[in-house]
DNA sequence: TTGTAAGCGTTATCAT
DNA sequence: ATGATAACGCTTACAA
């Protein structure tokens, strides 16, 4: 039965090579000095007996450990997945590799994963946390030495790296170009939950990226005279019958909602399909605006107006963060910001004349 | 300056419950037998130290590493990026973590992973091997005593369980659907890039799913009687110019070529905006079917008929035959289809009367 | 039930 | 330049 996995090690090799245990580490290590002859007996013997070396035994005596850890909210979804190629890029040019997980969007899950993650002794992580209220769980793994940068979102007070889009900034901006066009009435729809039995209040959600956006939304909406402004986001697009309902109520309100702004792609695509289903056409029914320019957003007529987010760049830029932290580097932890700028195509028009 | 990262060890734990290194260890790690008064004084010691066991020591004594390496082409790939969730989901409840690469469909890199992963002494992994005819890196971990599966990719001979589709029988099934529509002339475009200077040939593909759908492609359609069958393959569609040229070869074909089989999301999606941007319409003029139900199949209009790759399902399954593999099951490896089903959606047409 | 002590495969210190 | 030898934090006989 036991076919014992016995791999061949440093002690074999030296014996092969008929030097010391600490001779064929210090050649098989590239660390240390060792004399021209043994070398190459050790390099010999351990091709001959194909020795590969243990990283696990390897970190143990180092303390380093060559792994860094990844909680994203759904390796599914575009916007993860383009992240966390953009990291496992940047990784690899360290020697660094790449332990992943998914949250689901699910605080628990979070919690449990990093434990997970600090039980491997990661190097680091590289965390997109999906409450920014509850980041106890965080505050312990940097406590505890593991260098940390947040993906997409930026925890106030939390003293790691962030990496995360202009998110107020843009959500006023495109707020901004739909009034140009002429709309006043224009919605935020976004899939984070409502909490149970409250009325709906930026504070209340846990993903800073998206509170952000609303909170630049509430305000350039406040601020351009626009009244109800609470009213004009919508919470809970989660799935495709509460966007089908979203979407007849934005139809059904008075004074009529003209434009929407959808908080994700996969919010947006949905919002589009619930329109088009109906036999509107976009931009002369109704505006669009999508945040994330996924693969949809170009193939649709008229293609998607969107504001994009080079999640690749986030992933590129967090791993570089964390591989300098892991390197020692000792500068105070700040927010790095990368444009996520609106590219115009074609689903931003004039507001219906009704 | 130096943060030791020095945590509490089962040592540290068993010195303040005043019980000795190895009762601690047994409480801890769950195993063995511990009386009631000492386990008690254990966790509220490893509760009061924050205690947290370290899964590299763990595995360098016990020898087994909950660990397990997946290598695909490209994570970014929502087709790679389902799977992945999958197998993430089916590992979570087994606990074991996931270390993912990304081997961009290079052979170079997919050996250079594959060793990392030895290396990292993972308990497994799951590999969509790039070139089924240079797997001997794949046979030495086997050897190893590493236990692998392969995904999407069913490699002759190896000996590794694998979780693929109904590749050649869903390409003559696509094909005898557009032939019974009245097509005759039927092209097969994929990335896969054609070796230089070679006359194209379906050994030559080293993507095993590829080179079976174009096997079956080929011989359905020279079943059909229809002459010159190999110069309805356009291999090399790798990016937007490709695409466009293909497209444009396509269109001059004389007798000329009426419906396009795309191999991935990526081409087809490529196909459809190059027919749709010179103003053609489909299925009027060209009718398509792409491999993988995307996004953005769904959003177009009309919308795209597709070979449906429940590539979660894939991943699921991966990881299951995986774990059995780890637990030690020792049925003899073998090739697990999952059907890959023609969605008949609105872009299968009558050939243009032209 | 509990404790002692020997590994697991490295690195790293200190003589030689 | 090389060789003993002690860690690293855990599991696991074996003894008490």
């Amino acid at each position: 039965m036991g076919s014992r996995k016995s791999s061949v090690t440093v002690a074999d090799v030296a014996r092969a090579a008929k030097v010391s245990k600490a001779t064929a580490a210090r050649v098989l290590g590239g660390y240390g000095i060792a004399g021209e002859a043994s070398r190459a007996a050790v390099l010999a013997a351990a091709e001959a007996l194909g020795y590969r070396p243990n990283e696990l035994a390897r970190s143990m005596s180092t303390g380093r450990s060559g792994l860094v850890g990844v909680v994203v909210g759904d390796i599914e979804n575009a916007f993860f997945a383009q992240a966390v190629r953009g990291i496992s890029d940047r990784l690899r040019s360290a020697d660094l590799n790449l332990i992943i997980s998914n949250s689901s969007e699910d605080l628990r899950e979070e919690v449990e994963m990093v434990s997970v993650l600090l039980r491997q002794r990661v190097a680091g992580m590289i965390v997109a946390p999906t409450d920014m209220d509850q980041v106890d769980h965080l505050r312990a793994a940097m406590a505890a030495g593991t260098a940390l940068v947040t993906l997409d979102r930026w925890v106030p007070g939390l003293g790691a790296d962030a990496v995360c889009g202009t998110d107020r900034a843009s959500a006023a901006a495109v707020l901004a170009r739909l009034q140009a066009a002429g709309h006043r009435r224009v919605a935020y729809v976004t899939a984070v939950p409502l909490r149970p039995g409250q009325a709906f209040a930026p504070a209340q959600v846990g993903i800073a990226a998206v509170r952000e956006r609303i909170e630049g939304f509430l305000s350039a909406t406040a601020a351009a005279g626009v009244e109800g402004a609470a009213d004009l986001v919508f919470p809970g697009a989660t799935g495709e019958p509460e966007v089908e309902r979203i979407v007849a109520r934005l139809l059904a309100s008075r004074p009529r909602i003209t434009a929407v702004m959808a908080s994700d792609s996969l919010v947006g695509a949905r919002i589009f399909r619930a329109l088009t289903q109906r036999g509107l056409a976009l931009p002369r029914d109704m505006s669009l605006v999508s945040w994330f320019d996924a693969d949809w957003t170009s193939v649709t007529r008229p293609q998607i107006s969107v504001v994009d987010q080079p999640t690749y760049r986030f992933g590129a830029r967090a791993a570089e963060r964390l591989i300098a932290r892991i390197g020692g580097d000792g500068a105070p932890p700040r927010r790095h910001e990368i444009a996520t700028p609106l590219i115009e195509r074609g689903t931003i028009g004039p507001p219906p004349a009704d």
